[in-house]
DNA sequence: TATTGTTATACTCTATAACTATA
DNA sequence: TATAGTTATAGAGTATAACAATA
């Protein structure tokens, strides 16, 4: 149906996106004082609570050594402490300290303001037709890495 | 316009999006024996033609000293040469290899693919509805880095 | 003096493999 | 035996700073 010049374009626009996106929210999480794999592990354990390291490397997919190398740097920083697991003193639970509390709130402001400032002012056809074919996108996507 | 969850929804999937569109382009990337940033220097040697590691650092937006780091590793597999610059000794022209013409051609190849596989099958309407939405998008995020 | 690309050094993120303590 | 998390080691990407050769 479409044209291979036109999707190229849109593609590249796309990947165009993908790099400013990832600028800007570099910029908020350096006024944080995290990195972005930092920043993902404090999303995830916001999301998940207390949780043992095995539990954060499923959620970030990465290897355990790697949970390690960040959660000491978090701990250096002062954003989460590791905790004796209860019944399972092979563990720790990865647990935030109040600084590590602020600093997930805060994502999650400005989680929100981002959105806001990027949709808000849309009006409501340009959105429900980007999102449209967004979701069309990550379907195809979704099933090309099937 | 846009209530703000609406919008924190559709900015999830645009972030879902760069998480799967990276890992699909890393996959095809590897298949050519490429890391994403090595992958990104042979794309803009590809568009430059042969150029001098300053004029790399600038495309990549990267210092000098990582150029170096990435024309080695292209060099010692057989991607790229260093060869002398004809008007200024201090310079090095990094130019393809047969080997590096061809992995940029098949990045192209890949990536007209891509584009096809993501948008040749959809709607004139959706496809146009999205990349409407797409562009007011980008403005925005323009606006905000500036 | 200024520029090109290098060496030296350091930080971040990641992986695999071997190991310790505990289950 | 299996699991949780560590140390050891390595590779990739990036940065700043000091330096050599050349402009």
């Amino acid at each position: 149906m479409i044209d291979v010049q036109e999707a190229r374009g849109a593609l590249d626009r796309v990947l165009e996106l993908t790099v400013l996106l990832g600028d800007d929210m570099a910029r908020d999480l350096e006024r944080r004082g995290l990195t972005g794999s930092r920043a993902h592990l404090v999303w995830e354990l916001h999301r998940l609570g207390p949780s043992t390291q095995q539990t954060l490397a499923e959620a970030l997919g990465v290897t355990p050594r790697a949970i390690t190398g960040l959660v000491d740097a978090l701990t250096d920083r002062g954003f989460v402490t590791r905790e004796p697991h209860p019944r399972d003193r092979r563990a720790t639970l990865v647990t935030f300290t109040k600084q590590g509390e602020r600093a997930a709130k805060a994502l999650e402001r400005d989680h929100f303001q981002l959105a806001g400032r990027l949709f808000g002012d849309m009006s409501a056809s340009t959105f429900h037709g980007f999102t449209r074919g967004l979701d069309a996108v990550l379907a195809r996507l979704r099933e090309l890495l099937s």
